[in-house]
DNA sequence: GAAGGTTTTGAACACTGTTCAAATCTAGGT
DNA sequence: ACCTAGATTTGAACAGTGTTCAAAACCTTC
């Protein structure tokens, strides 16, 4: 049993069953382990779930050169895992490092802006994407429990209202050169 | 003891022990009562944090005539109790009709834009404003916490990081009309 | 004072993350 | 082959969580 073994395992179990669904107890049953044998490889829970975080952000590579497509593929990263921006919104709490694959967004705006606006700047994109991509899984998880219906529409037209939000931020943030 | 007796003792611990520090035993001892009595009361807790947001957003007049100030109105809300930003942003998770009072930032779009798009603008300001506050709290539970140290300048200058991102979304937004 | 409805209790259920001494397993060295 | 030392794992417990529910207590109204 190893620590990169837990990693994986908590990553397949927040795809399949999402946040609500990975307790330490049931991870160690997946793992065919007593739950305190996780304790030896891990410090807790937190630490756990910074590492399933970077897990999810090292699906984005961002190699975009421009702002607009290391948006996309942060969002692309953060939807390919279940409650995937729940989770890198929570760490981020408590380990505001997990989204330094953002400062690469911070140097693209590092050209027109001064350092402490080209930060700004970054954070500002970056709430967006984490609140947008985080509205549309709660409402795919509130959907799953049947507490609302599918809306075929919104759905549809989320990859666009997406972009209208970027475009507009990013649009705005070039006024400020 | 009555249901708004509940909703005002959560509030009142909410804003002293924040929002870890507030578990429906702990709520049932300060009102002088055992936990279940509360059951009679409010479905569950996710019902009553519900309120207890409401009762947050209450704090935002929305009487702004223009998004820029609404938008300072709610940040204004949302700092003024501990891990506001937080409650709010969970309790729209699965009651996405708590931020109602954002259908005025809405209207606020109408006039220039379409209502669909008016929708999406509003929510980018929220995402944006939501993720901001909820940021600044958390730096704020981190330096109680002891974990970081205080930063005086970044919070001097939070009002202006806030408004910069602010003025971009707005700006951008005004190119889209 | 008795009846009836409203509210509270007290105890339990089924979980949660976490700790830790004791048992086990795994090398390495003689 | 045996033994020792270190690395893992177990099993049980601790302290806490939200929630439920029959039974008790409390009001009111008749």
């Amino acid at each position: 049993m190893t620590r990169a073994q837990i990693v994986d395992g908590a990553f397949d179990a927040l795809a399949e069953r999402g946040l609500t669904g990975l307790s330490m107890r049931r991870l160690a049953q997946d793992l065919g382990v007593q739950p305190g044998a996780l304790y030896y490889h891990v410090a807790s829970k937190q630490e756990l779930l910074a590492a399933v975080a970077t897990r999810i952000l090292d699906g984005a590579s961002f190699t975009a050169a421009d702002p607009r497509g290391a948006a996309q593929e942060l969002r692309a990263a953060l939807l390919r895992v279940r409650d995937g921006a729940e989770v890198v919104s929570f760490v981020q709490a408590f380990r505001p490092d997990v989204l330094a694959p953002a400062t690469r967004l911070r140097s693209l705006f590092a050209d027109p802006l001064g350092a402490r606006e080209a930060e700004w700047a970054a954070r500002t994109v970056v709430h967006y994407v984490l609140g947008f991509v985080a509205g549309e899984q709660n409402r795919a998880e509130l959907v799953r429990a049947g507490i609302v219906d599918e809306d075929p529409v919104r759905e549809a037209e989320s990859a666009e209202a997406f972009l209208f939000g970027i475009d507009a931020i990013l649009g705005g943030l070039a006024l400020l050169r």
